[in-house]
DNA sequence: TTAATAGTGTCTCTAAGACAGTATCCG
DNA sequence: CGGATACTGTCTTAGAGACACTATTAA
């Protein structure tokens, strides 16, 4: 904080923000990407990102909101957090800049509902895809680690907090809660110990009376009991 | 990600990096404040920061190094993390901006050597100041904020990582290591509990032969196993 | 020998992991 | 009734917490 109000200021970086929005589709963790209608790296598939409009946006995750709801048209997640502020004079072409990563959780069903309206599986482009993480295409910028980052920071808070049921609707069974978890982890985890821990941390009510019909035993419908995330002791 | 390269660029936010420097003195936890000698805010004491130099700095992480060599005139901390990015159009009176917030952690005999080289305790004001985390004054921006959550993050990480041997020197008791926990969690731990849970971490090591002479019976002097963070199971 | 700090041994209790068992639906 | 999924009970084991005990120094 070096000049005065009015001195000469530094040649200030270009900021924008980056958002890697997670959801569940085929029981598979995805994330969507835009393909890119401006250069650099046009018509590359890219994070949905865009710059701060100063004369509209309170702060960052401001931009981050307006950007998912515009540039991808989902409702605004209930789950959005800051990830981490990357930088440098080499990542964007276009000279030293600063980008603010999100990550953001969407429920299986957005993310359906919205990819529905948008293209009909008819082979036409409307720029807007929904990935698997684990095959990825090579992304421009460093978009490959501000990925990367995304997931670990996913898996860890896996690990001890309620993050993998806002991949969920508002009511699910814990078999479903247990599927989002190992979808997350990527790792099996064990039925009666993972219903145990999750019970105890009150992390979840039942719905009264509700119950998910299949075609074997009907299974209790659970909510989250706080709109919140919850954390709790590590290990899962 | 909106406009070409060439495009009437919008209005692009301020950038700057500010950053909580702690330490240990007389046994209690300290962050580092500078009084500020420019507008806005001018001789109020606030946390180190500055600008971000295109021209020389490779990445936000750089400018909080260069800045702390600079203004502090203290070694490089040996842990430096990227914190949190505020961001808005009220933090700052000159207008929107993006402050890019790091946390970092000296240990004591650099913050005291480097007090010393500044005053000599006789009231000369430096400039640069070492106040109690728990007895800080009101900050101008959002530092108060900034702080906040540093503390959060230091307190966090002490609970599962060897971030509290970063305020140590190089060698150290295990009691000298257990009371720097106790200062950054605020709790006491138990001694039985503690010296078992950190050597099953084998996060130390002995240094063979060398022992802390004390009036009573001599103490096994250790070392970090490695220069990084090590994050172990939570709980302490 | 005593005071003080360093370091060890061990008992208890909680909770994770594993897995077997019971319950309730559909056909 | 059998198959399938939902849910419960319980045994074992690892590790945290508490605390008493032993060790080694200076005075």
């Amino acid at each position: 904080m070096r000049s005065s109000p009015s001195a000469s200021r530094r040649q200030s970086p270009l900021v924008t923000v980056d958002i890697t929005l997670f959801t569940l589709k085929d029981d598979r963790l995805h994330i969507f990407l835009v393909r890119r209608d401006n250069e650099p790296y046009r018509d590359r598939l890219a994070l949905p990102g865009g710059y701060v409009h100063t004369e509209d946006d309170a702060d960052t995750t401001q931009t981050a909101r307006r950007i998912i709801a515009g540039k991808l048209g989902v409702p605004v997640p209930a789950y959005i957090e800051q990830l981490y502020t990357f930088s440098g004079p080499v990542r964007d072409p276009r000279g030293w800049s600063v980008a603010v990563a999100y990550m953001a959780v969407l429920p299986a069903a957005d993310a359906a509902a919205a990819m529905h309206r948008l293209g009909h599986a008819d082979g036409s482009d409307t720029g807007i895809g929904l990935v698997p993480v684990d095959d990825l295409p090579p992304l421009p910028f460093d978009h490959d680690r501000i990925v990367d980052r995304a997931l670990k920071r996913l898996r860890g808070k896996a690990t001890y907090s309620s993050l993998p049921a806002f991949l969920l609707p508002d009511g699910f069974t814990i078999n479903e809660l247990r599927d989002a978890y190992e979808q997350v982890l990527g790792t099996e985890l064990q039925r009666s110990t993972f219903r145990r821990r999750i019970l105890e941390q009150d992390m979840i009510e039942e719905i009264p009376g509700v119950m998910r019909q299949g075609s074997q035993r009907p299974a209790q419908v659970y909510r989250l009991t706080s709109s919140a995330l919850k954390e709790f002791e590590r290990t899962i």
